[in-house]
RNA sequence: GGGCGCGUAGCUCAGCGGGAGAGCACUGCCUUGACAUGGCAGGGGCCACAGGUUCAAUCCCUGUCGCGCCCACCA
C-alpha cells in the first residue's frame, strides 16, 4: 500500500544508486542504435550546484532521457573543467588560512596542493548533480586536466604554431593587478564608477603662460604621456600642432599632434595621449611612434625605470623629486597625491563629478589595468571563418535562432585571443627557451630538446614558458578531447559530433564560439548540431540572483525541501524560449502537488486492485469511456512528443499536467469510480497510467520510477530504459469525445447552476430534460451513476409536462436542462443568472451579425471561416431563444 | 552609438491574423473512502500607447514610451 504522502528525500537518493548500479546512464558502443551525444557543459571544479547549473542540466537530463527511452545509444558525457583563476583563487585563499602563501611553496608545490585539493573537495558538484537526478555517464567522467585531455591540448597548441596561428606578440593586454595576470576581453566587466574628471593644464614650450588644458579621468597615468592629441580641424587649437607640451610634474616635452581619434566635443578638445596604459592611446602612439614608457608594475604600483631619465626640473611645473616620491605606491594613492600637486602648482583648472564606465576583472573584481606584456595569441579570425560558415550554411543551428545573430557579430569582428595566463594552475604552454631565447614549441621537454639540439648543434639547458593557457583553450576541445582525440577511437568516431548542447547565452563566446572554430579546425566537423540557448535564472521578481543581493535560491534546499522532481518540473515548465526562467519557491512548492497529485492518482488505482496487465490491448478498447481517455491520452503523447522536439519544455510540462490532473484525475477517475467492476476500465486505467509514468520521466524521473516499479510494470528501475510513448489506434474516438465531452458540459453546467442559485451542496435534485433528443437521453441514461454523483442527481428523465414555478434551467444543445427545486432555487438568482446568460450570447450574436452584414467580409474572407461564423450565429440565436423561453417560464 | 528581447488578469507567463487563456494568488462553498499538498464554483483584462496594412489586428508593419540584456565607446 502507498503512503499517504510521497517522501521524495528517502525515495530518490536510493533510486539513483539503483540506475547507478545497474549501469542504466551508461552508452554502448557497440550498440546498433542510432547515437545521441550530449557533452555537458564542465562546471567548474570548484562549484557547487547553484540554480543556473540546475537548469541546464535539468534541460539536458531531460532531453536524454527522453532520447533513451525512445531507444537512442545516449552518451551524456560528464566531466569537470580545472577553471584555472577559481582554481587557483580557492587553494589560495585555503593556503592563507593556514599562514602559508602559493609563493612560499613554489610552483611545484603549490600545484600538487591544487591536485590534493581537487581530490578532497572536487567532486562537490558531481555528487549534487546526482541529487538532481542527472544521469550521466559517470565512469566516463573527464577532467580537462587529465593526461588524455592535456596530450590533446598540446597537439593542438603545436599544431595551430606550426600552421602560423598561435604566435607572441608584445602589446596592451587588460591585466588584472590582483590577481596578476592577463586576461581576456570577455573576461573585462564594465562597471559604473562615481570618479572625477580633473582638467590639467599642460604649459606650451617656449610660451610662458600659455596653457593646454586636457581632461583626464587618470590622472596618475600622466607619468606615462608622451603627447597631447588634437582633432586636426580643431581651430582652437590648430596653431600648436606640431609645438610642444610640458608634461606637468614630470618636465617631458609632449609633441601636440593631430589625430583624428581626439573628440572636439568630449573633454577640452585636447587630449593626453598614454600609449602604455590605454588601448586607445596605444593605437595613437604607433601612429605617430611615440615612446610607450610603461609606469606601472603588475600590481599597478608606480615605477619609474622607464622614465627616470626624462625626469625634468621645470620652476613651477615639473619637479622630480615629487616624481621619485610616488615610486612603489599604488595607483590610486598615487592618483590623490598627483590630484593634490597639481592643485597647489596651479595647474588643475577644476574637476568636476564623473560617472563613468570601468573596466573591472571579472574574477578578481578591481578595475583592469592595460600593460604592455609579451603575450601568447591565437589568430582567431581565421579560426572563425569556418565556424561561422558551419552556422551560415545550417550544419549548426542555434534555438533560438536568433542567437545567431550574436554569435555572427561576435565571431565576424573577432579580435587576436589572448591564450596565455600568469598562473601556476592549468595547462603549462608547451614551449621551451633556448639560452639565446629562441623558442621551442613541441608536445613535451623532450621533443623540444630533441629541437634545441638539431638546431644549437649541441644539448642545451632549456626553459619552460611560466605561463599557462586560458582555461577556454582546453574546454573549447571538450566535445572531442573527451572522446580519446588525437586517437582515433570508437567513441570518437560514434559520437561526434554531439546533437545539441545546452548552455546559456553568457558563453556563446566564452565556449560555444572556441568550440565552434576547434572542432572545425581539428574534427573537420561542427562540435554539435543543434546548440539550445536557455535563458537565465532570476529570483521572481526579476533579479539576477547574487550573493549581495542576498536573492540566492539554493537548488539544493529546494530539492531537499520539495524533492528533485518538483524542482525539475518547475524548471520545465518555465523554461519558455528566449526567456529567462524567474524562479520562486512557491513554484516549486506548487509542481510538488502536482507530485502529490500523481502519486494519489497512482494510490487510488492501487486501492481498486488497478494492475499492470500485459495482455491488454488498447487499441481494442470498446467502451466510450476508455476510448475517450486513451484518445486524450494519445493527444497528450503527441503534445508532449512534438514540445521536446521544439525544445519546448513549458509545452511538454504542461501537456502533462493537463492531462494527469484535469483528464485523468478530475474526469476520468470520477467517471471510473462506479465502474470498478468493469475490466475494460481497469485495464485502460492502469495502461494510461503506465503511459503516463513514461510520458513523465524525463520531467520527474523518481516518482514515476518509484511508481512503476512499485507497481511492477517492470523490473526494478526499468522505467528508465522502458520505450516512450506513442499513440494507439483508438476505435471511433470522435464518437466517445463527443459524448464524454456532452456528459462534461452536462455536470459542470448543472453544478455552476447549483452553486449560483445556491441549492445547498448536499441536496439531491432531479434532472429533466426538456425538448432533448432520444440520443441525448439514452446518452444521458448510460451516464446516469456519473451524473448522480457529480451533477447531485436524484434522477435523469425527460421532462413531463410545463416546467415547474420555480425551477431552474439551462440550455445545453438542442435540450434544456431543468432543475424543478420550487422553494429551494433562489427565483431571484436565477432570474439573474439567466438574464445574464442571456444578454451575453445577445451581445455575441450581435458581434457576429454585424461581421456577416459586412458584405466585404463575406466575399473576402475564406469561406470556411464565414461558414463557421453563420454557424455559430445560428447556435447562438437558438440558445437566446431558448434563455428567453425560460425567462419567460421563471415569470 | 549599434543590436537583441520584453510590455496580455494582482503575480509569473502561454497564445499570435477570425470566439481573450493557464498556473499561482483572490472570493464563496464542500472534510464525499485516491489526494484538504484536495474538490466544486466564481470574480478579475481599452492584450503599453499612436498610426498603418487588412474584410478582420492582442497577433503583421512603422513610430512613441517604459523595462531588461549584449556589444562598442568610455578625455
Amino acid at each position: 500500500m502507498l503512503d499517504k504522502t510521497y517522501d521524495p528525500s528517502e525515495i530518490e537518493p536510493r533510486l539513483y544508486e539503483g540506475w547507478e548500479r545497474a549501469g542504466a546512464f551508461a552508452c554502448d558502443p557497440n550498440s546498433n542504435a542510432a547515437p545521441y551525444t550530449i557533452m555537458i557543459p564542465p562546471p567548474n571544479v570548484t562549484g557547487s550546484l547553484h540554480m543556473g547549473h540546475a537548469l541546464t542540466f535539468t534541460v539536458q537530463d531531460t532531453l536524454i532521457r527522453w532520447q533513451r527511452m525512445k531507444g537512442r545509444d545516449v552518451l551524456w558525457q560528464p566531466g569537470t573543467d580545472h577553471a584555472g583563476i577559481a582554481t587557483q583563487m580557492v587553494v589560495e585563499r585555503l593556503l592563507e588560512e593556514q599562514g602559508t602563501s602559493r609563493r612560499a611553496l613554489g610552483r611545484e608545490e603549490f600545484v600538487e596542493r591544487v591536485w590534493q585539493w581537487k581530490a578532497e573537495s572536487g567532486g562537490t558538484i558531481t555528487q549534487q548533480l546526482r541529487r538532481l537526478g542527472a544521469s550521466l555517464d559517470w565512469p566516463r567522467e573527464r577532467f580537462t586536466m587529465d593526461d588524455g585531455l592535456s596530450v590533446a591540448v598540446r597537439k593542438v597548441f603545436v599544431d595551430l604554431y606550426r600552421e602560423g596561428l598561435i604566435y607572441r606578440d608584445r602589446r596592451l593586454v587588460n591585466w588584472d593587478p590582483k590577481l596578476q595576470t592577463a586576461i581576456s576581453d570577455l573576461e573585462v566587466e564594465n562597471l559604473e564608477v562615481k570618479g572625477s574628471l580633473w582638467h590639467i593644464r599642460y604649459p606650451i614650450e617656449g610660451e610662458p603662460g600659455r596653457l593646454i588644458t586636457v581632461a583626464t579621468t587618470r590622472p596618475e597615468t600622466m607619468l606615462g604621456d608622451t603627447a597631447v592629441a588634437v582633432h586636426p580641424d580643431d581651430a582652437r587649437y590648430r596653431d600648436l600642432v606640431g609645438r610642444n607640451a610640458i608634461l606637468p610634474l614630470v618636465g617631458r616635452r609632449l609633441p601636440i599632434v593631430a589625430d583624428e581619434y581626439s573628440d572636439p566635443e568630449k573633454g577640452t578638445g585636447a587630449v593626453k595621449i598614454t600609449p602604455a596604459h590605454d588601448f586607445n592611446d596605444f593605437i595613437v602612439g604607433q601612429r605617430h611612434r611615440l615612446p610607450m614608457p610603461s609606469i606601472l608594475d603588475r600590481q599597478a604600483r608606480v615605477v619609474l625605470a622607464e622614465i627616470d631619465d626624462s625626469l625634468t626640473m621645470v620652476d613651477g611645473v615639473a619637479d622630480p623629486a615629487f616624481v621619485r616620491s610616488l615610486e612603489g605606491q599604488d595607483r590610486n594613492a598615487v592618483r590623490r597625491a598627483i590630484a593634490a600637486e597639481l592643485e597647489r602648482l596651479g595647474l588643475l583648472e577644476k574637476t568636476e563629478p564623473y560617472t563613468h564606465q570601468v573596466p573591472h576583472g571579472d574574477r578578481g573584481g578591481v578595475p583592469i589595468e592595460p600593460l604592455l606584456t609579451t603575450q601568447w595569441y591565437c589568430n582567431a579570425e581565421v579560426l572563425a571563418k569556418p565556424a561561422i560558415e558551419a552556422v551560415e550554411t545550417g550544419r549548426t543551428v542555434f534555438v533560438p535562432k536568433q542567437w545567431e545573430n550574436t554569435f555572427f557579430a561576435w565571431m565576424r569582428d573577432i579580435q587576436p585571443w589572448c591564450i596565455s595566463r600568469q598562473l601556476w594552475w592549468g595547462h603549462r604552454i608547451p614551449a621551451w627557451y633556448g639560452p639565446d631565447g629562441r623558442v621551442f614549441v613541441a608536445a613535451s621537454e623532450d621533443e623540444a630538446k630533441a629541437e634545441a639540439r638539431a638546431h644549437y648543434g649541441r644539448d642545451e639547458a632549456l626553459t619552460q614558458d611560466e605561463d599557462v593557457l586560458d582555461t577556454w583553450f582546453s574546454s573549447g576541445l571538450w566535445p572531442f578531447s573527451t572522446l580519446g582525440w588525437p586517437e582515433k577511437t570508437k567513441e570518437l568516431a560514434r559520437y561526434y559530433p554531439g546533437d545539441v548542447l545546452v548552455t546559456g547565452f553568457d558563453i556563446i563566446f566564452f565556449w560555444v564560439a572556441r568550440m565552434m572554430m576547434q572542432g572545425m579546425h581539428f574534427m573537420g566537423d561542427v562540435p554539435f548540431r543543434t546548440v539550445y540557448i536557455h535563458g537565465l535564472v532570476r529570483d521572481e521578481r526579476g533579479q539576477k540572483m547574487s550573493k549581495s543581493k542576498g536573492n540566492i535560491i539554493d537548488p539544493l534546499e529546494l530539492i531537499g525541501k520539495y524533492g528533485a522532481d518538483a524542482l525539475r518540473f518547475a524548471i520545465c515548465a518555465l523554461t519558455g524560449p528566449g526567456r529567462d526562467v524567474k524562479l520562486s519557491a512557491s513554484r516549486v512548492e506548487s509542481y510538488r502537488r502536482f507530485v502529490t497529485k500523481l502519486w494519489n492518482a497512482a494510490r487510488f488505482c492501487e486501492m481498486n486492485g488497478i494492475r499492470p496487465d500485459d495482455t491488454f490491448d488498447p487499441s481494442r478498447a470498446t467502451l466510450p469511456l476508455t476510448r475517450w481517455i486513451l484518445d486524450a491520452l494519445n493527444r497528450a503523447i503527441t503534445e508532449a512528443d512534438a514540445a521536446l522536439e521544439a525544445y519546448r519544455f513549458d509545452e511538454y510540462a504542461a501537456a502533462c499536467y493537463r492531462f494527469v490532473w484535469d483528464t485523468f484525475c478530475d474526469w476520468f477517475v470520477e467517471f471510473a469510480k462506479p465502474a470498478l467492476d468493469n475490466a475494460e476500465v481497469k485495464q485502460t486505467a492502469a495502461y494510461v497510467l503506465g503511459t503516463v509514468l513514461r510520458l513523465m520521466h524525463p520531467a520527474m524521473p523518481f516518482v514515476t520510477e518509484e511508481l512503476w516499479d512499485r507497481f511492477g510494470f517492470g523490473a526494478p528501475c526499468s522505467l528508465i530504459r522502458a520505450p516512450w510513448p506513442e499513440p494507439v489506434a483508438v476505435a471511433d474516438a470522435e464518437a466517445a469525445r463527443a459524448e464524454l465531452d456532452w456528459v462534461v458540459r452536462l455536470i459542470s453546467e448543472v453544478r455552476s447552476v447549483r452553486t449560483e442559485t445556491h441549492v445547498p451542496p448536499g441536496t439531491p435534485t432531479p434532472i429533466l430534460l426538456r425538448d432533448a433528443t432520444a440520443e441525448t437521453l439514452e446518452r444521458g441514461g448510460r451516464w446516469i451513476e456519473a451524473i448522480r454523483r457529480l451533477a447531485r442527481a436524484s434522477e435523469f428523465a425527460p421532462l413531463a409536462g410545463e416546467v415547474p414555478k420555480g425551477a431552474a434551467q439551462l440550455v445545453l444543445d438542442e435540450a434544456t436542462v431543468v432543475l424543478p427545486l420550487a422553494g429551494i432555487v433562489d427565483v431571484g438568482s436565477e432570474r439573474t443568472r439567466l438574464t445574464r446568460e442571456r444578454d451575453k450570447a445577445s451581445g455575441e450574436a450581435r458581434k457576429i451579425a454585424q461581421k456577416l452584414d459586412n458584405a466585404d467580409f463575406v466575399r473576402r474572407a475564406p469561406e470556411e471561416v464565414v461558414e463557421e461564423n453563420r454557424d455559430r450565429l445560428a447556435a447562438m440565436q437558438a440558445d437566446i431563444a431558448r434563455l428567453e423561453a425560460a425567462l419567460l417560464r421563471i415569470g
